[in-house]
DNA sequence: CTTGACTCCGTACCAAGGTACGGACCGTAG
DNA sequence: CTACGGTCCGTACCTTGGTACGGAGTCAAG
């Protein structure tokens, strides 16, 4: 298996290039061994590690924790516990976005409720709503 | 009523002066008159007017959308059924980030289910998942 | 009339997660 | 050998919703 070059990876991986330096820049791809002319060349890993991290982000972790996780995992005296803790702590974030955003649908559905769709529009009820005339 | 200057319109809306700046450049407060130093003179509908644009934020509007919104107010010919559009649309979409949300809750919580918390970094389910060994 | 608080303006900065650009250099196919 | 595409680097730019800063000018209480 040779390494991959910067574009090889970023195709492998399905990222832009520019993502790749990037994530170096945050820390969340450690910097390759480079050739004389600076070229990088990565190993195979390294895509399975840009996966990691697009997985992560679909589960909801910011690159920030997506940088936790991948510490967590060098660091020595580590157990599972540590990433099961940082994984519960993300579904508890989770399921208060989640109520959130429950508590905003439901006020706006009232809003479109009481709104008939007829009528002058100074007399809409979600506009008179926002306004603070009633409630 | 006195006008207001822009230190007394950010006191009783509750959001800072330089919000206020920055809603103007964000052409969602129109420039009010100037007095000849320069100064604003904010007439009193104008508190409504960012309370406005707060109660709107905390329904889940980006103030991209509260423009549209003001911009829909004073338009002639505009009708409640376009309110009722908008904020119907809006409903539409925190619906799906909620069903977004939901998605990422259950697969987190299917990680945590698999980990014990025991054993050795190198067996935690939570980081083979990422790594996409099982699955 | 002085002085401290307020206001003006442009601009820079923050987070997050990238994307884009330009000039210089490299590498390889033809 | 040359030409084209890939890569390097630093930097700027984008979005969203603001916050902060600094110098100059202004207002009003004492």
């Amino acid at each position: 298996m040779q390494p991959l070059k910067t574009g090889e990876l970023a195709k492998r991986a399905g990222v832009n290039v520019e993502t790749l330096r990037f994530y170096e820049r945050k820390g969340l791809l450690p910097r390759p061994p480079q050739r004389e002319s600076g070229y990088r060349e990565y190993p195979q890993e390294s895509v399975r590690l840009i996966r990691f991290i697009k997985r992560a982000q679909e589960l909801g972790f910011s690159l920030k924790e997506i940088r936790e996780l991948l510490t967590l995992k060098v660091q020595p005296g580590v157990t599972c516990a540590d990433v099961r803790e940082t994984t519960e702590r993300k579904v508890a974030d989770v399921r208060k976005k989640i109520r959130d955003l429950k508590a905003i649908e439901r006020a706006l559905q009232r809003l479109t409720v009481t709104c008939m769709g007829r009528g002058p529009l100074s007399e809409c009820p979600i506009l008179e709503h926002l306004e603070g005339e009633i409630l």
